[in-house]
DNA sequence: CATTGTGAAGTGATTCACAGCA
DNA sequence: TGCTGTGAATCACTTCACAATG
């Protein structure tokens, strides 16, 4: 089968760019967003893909391949203006408007999640608070009271939630997901050890700490075995 | 004598294959171990790569793919032994031993960690808990003391901690982690939002949960505005 | 002339498709 | 026969290296 998908440029320049940016791309705009925040909040008005590559953690060729599927935001012999690139990734991730969010099983990590400031500081407000314990519905976390489950449809079209997150045990997550997908959520953030069945058009993504833990132990284990540990090279 | 340094594929050519595990499958392992214990709790005793890969949310040929890099543990026209299956990943991945942790920065967040119970049960023991705040130091969570930074040596010494798990301030984070690695840590999963600096021996894994709902962000956007449909307003 | 933006080359991961074996 | 294990093909991402340019 030869259906070309070709996306080649044959572009006209004064088009926004091709709405293709690969996922890899995608995953480091947020820590873009963050490096030039952080360079913005000190001032500097200007950074060279090198000195932005550095604050984010990358190599500058990947950063200046990234920022090209954007469009055209940098000056040659000069660099990036800082505050301007800063919006155009923000535009780009979809941080010029405000994301409603609710978050379901208000255990430790629920609560924790519930009083992250780090969310409402980047454009996320967390509009409700499930839990499927009669018992915690309507306690008090942070500035919001528990809602029960039932509630959650209404909340969701009221408030116009896009994005739900799971912090329930892992066995209640699916029915959770069912829920929160029948009510209207088309993204959800699920930090349940679960594998989550979703409707094509609904996003999921995973976080899942003892994975993480786990991927450590593993080159752990390497390193305690004793094979060199060569790194992605110097060279 | 022996110069430690080149010990390449040195003296372990026996009858297992190279350890040369790719890092996309490495991070699957765990999912896999995951499926496996699933099943065997519902007293399956045998299962195809397709039973597999369905509960662990992949599609059987990269499963079998995967499980090739770790050996020959399938049996043709019958499928995989779940038990022994899951004692070779877990063994693989480094699960057959303990592993200790410490935990530093206990807000929000380090509670929630503190106290999950998915830690232990895969074989990861919270060794201790650290604050730079004096107030929290000998504050009680869950069964442990919190301690103070300047004993973390010592305790990572004695219990012979080998991953460190931070979940301080974004401000604080590359001062831990400095401590750590001084005091002999040389794995790290990383919740505070900064990029860390860390010799190249050591180990960083990166959890950050505003850049997984930046992301969800990202496609919601895209889904909202269809896909050809392009607003006004770029130069 | 310093630095971007980008084709081209290189590397790694996924998927295909089927040979080989229980 | 049914299912694994794996080369070969494909696809995705990264890095190189340099022409274009403010």
């Amino acid at each position: 089968m030869t259906s070309a998908r070709s996306r080649k440029s044959g572009r006209a320049r004064d088009e926004r760019p091709e709405r293709g940016i690969p996922e890899a791309t995608v995953a480091r705009l947020p820590v873009y967003l963050r490096a030039l925040t952080t360079l913005s909040d000190s001032d500097v008005a200007t950074a060279s893909s090198e000195d932005l590559a550095t604050a984010a953690g990358v190599n500058s060729a990947k950063l200046r391949k990234d920022l090209s599927y954007l469009g055209t935001y940098g000056t040659r012999g000069v660099g990036y203006d800082v505050n301007y690139l800063r919006y155009q990734i923000a535009r780009e991730i979809g941080l010029t408007q405000d994301w409603s969010v609710v978050i379901v099983g208000i255990g430790n990590l629920g609560h924790a999640l519930a009083n992250y400031s780090g969310f409402a500081s980047r454009g996320f407000q967390v509009a409700a608070l499930f839990d499927v314990d009669p018992e915690r519905v309507g306690e008090v976390v942070g500035d919001l009271k528990i809602s029960a489950l039932a509630d959650l449809e209404v909340i969701v079209r009221e408030s116009a939630v896009a994005i739900g997150v799971i912090a329930t045990p892992a066995g209640a997550a699916q029915g959770v997901c069912d829920q929160l997908v029948e009510a209207g959520v088309s993204s959800i953030l699920n930090f349940a050890p679960a594998v989550l069945t979703v409707p094509g058009h609904v996003d999921v993504r995973k976080v899942d700490l003892s994975i993480e833990l786990q991927i450590l132990a593993y080159h752990e284990q390497r390193k305690a075995h004793g094979f060199g540990a060569l790194e992605a090279g110097a060279l």
